[in-house]
Order: C-alpha cells, then structure tokens, then sequence
DNA sequence: ACAATACTTCTATAATATTCGAAATATGGT
DNA sequence: ACCATATTTCGAATATTATAGAAGTATTGT
C-alpha cells in the first residue's frame, strides 16, 4: 500500500461520523445494513449519510450492493486489514507491533523500550 | 479509548503530509529529529510544517522537547500502539486481527471468510 | 550588543469538507 | 397507473483545514 492511499484510508476513517458508520457495519458482519436502519440508530439526515457511505465506499472501507429497494452495505475487511498491516508495518513501534512486522528493516527496530511513567 | 480520540488520531494522519513526518519521526526512532531536518527532507515551508507537528502533537501522535535552540521531535508510540489496537479491536476483521482481538465480543466474529475474488 | 539560526505564532487567503433541504431515481405494493 | 418507500444526487450555505509570507521569540556565536 502506498502511503498516499493509507492517508486517504485514515482521513476517511477520521471522521466521527464516518468512523461511527464503519464501525457499525464491522459489528454488523456480512450481513450489512441498508442505509436506512444506519441512519436510523445513528440519527443522521440521509443526505449527510449517503454522502459518508459514498466517501468510504470510495475507499474502498465499505462496499455496497443493491437488493430490491435497499442498498446492502458490507465493511470490507481486506481493506482495513490492510490499513491495519500498513500502520503496524510502518507507523508503530509497540512491541506488539515489532514482533509482527520483524524483519521489516527499518530504523524503527533502534526503539528502545518505553518506560512506562 | 473512545471513538472520539480515535477519530482525532486517524484524522490527524489522514494528511499526507502529516502522515510522511509521522513516519519520518518513527523510522527515526527516539533520537528524533529537528523540524529542520525534517522540512529540509519533505520540502515543507517552516509554517506550514510547524502547523502539522502542532496537529501531531496536540493529539498526542509526537512530543517536542526544547533542546537549545532546537526543538526534538519523537513519535510517541504508545499513542501509535493504542490506535492500532483500536482498530484491531473495534474495526478489523482480518484473519490475524480476529486472532488478536479474539474474545472482543463483538459481532465481527461472525464474518465469514472472505473469497479472493 | 549584534547578527545569525531555529522555530513558532500571526494573519490572510485559498482550498476542501460537511451539512441537509429539495428534487430526482428506482423499486415495490395496490 | 399511482402512491409510498429507499436512497441518491443536486445545490447552496457554512465550517474547517491547509498554506505560507511576515513578524515575533529564543538562543547561540562573535
């Protein structure tokens, strides 16, 4: 993943709302949510909701299917795994984090151990 | 950590500029860097830079530490560690993410595997 | 004391994102 | 055919964010 796309995967996520929405559609599982119950249990205007579907289907985070009248939107996981891959791999210095992405090669690996204050 | 902080976090890289100093300060590891060094490496006019390391650091992403004349900036990685485990927790869906979040208790758990189409 | 360096804050401007009412589109029910 | 429902697109107002020159604050060297 190139960092250009990892920003725009994290601005799109970097919205209280958009964030509330993902998360919603994560816990919904494969079984997604129409547009309608999401802004329903989020009390958004549709408008402002569809336009946040749109941005993070954009993305690529969500993805939608048309069913009869209803629109099915599904998080896709590849996405934000790949998201999460990409944090872990380049951003993060945990030791959780180290011992995933050793072997990654970067200067990273000179962190010493945080002391915890 | 709350959605909100979360959302703050993900929003503050979501910039590509902030996100290159973010990686730049965490392949630096905790010797830091000089906004000048940095704004030498990313071509960033100083105020411009000095806004984003005000964003970062607001959020709690970097620390700044006045050294002399100089300011040393550190990624502060348990912050990076904490967003990561939001995510893992909360939004992901992945195979190496169920595992390490196994026991969260959401309904993600009822993801099926997802076909590489 | 003065000049140079390292950075920030101030200020204005430009660019982008967000919100949501209203109109449009599509589908299903009667 | 017509009405209701689900959702999107349009359009316009508003809000937020980004950019960077210029001026300000420290600090070091001479």
């Amino acid at each position: 993943m190139v960092t250009l796309n990892a920003a725009e995967l994290l601005a799109a996520l970097g919205h209280e709302s958009r964030l509330a929405v993902f998360r919603l559609l994560v816990e919904a599982g494969p079984e997604g949510m129409n547009p309608g119950v999401i802004g329903e249990k989020l009390e958004m205007a549709p408008a402002t909701l569809s336009f946040h579907l749109a941005h993070l289907s954009r993305v690529g985070l969500i993805r939608g299917q048309k069913e009869s009248r209803f629109i099915r939107y599904c998080a896709d996981y590849g996405t934000i795994d790949e998201l999460v891959a990409f944090l872990t791999k380049n951003c993060c210095g945990g030791e959780a984090c180290l011992a995933k992405s050793a072997g990654s090669g970067t200067a990273a690996k000179r962190r010493i151990r945080k002391i915890t204050s």
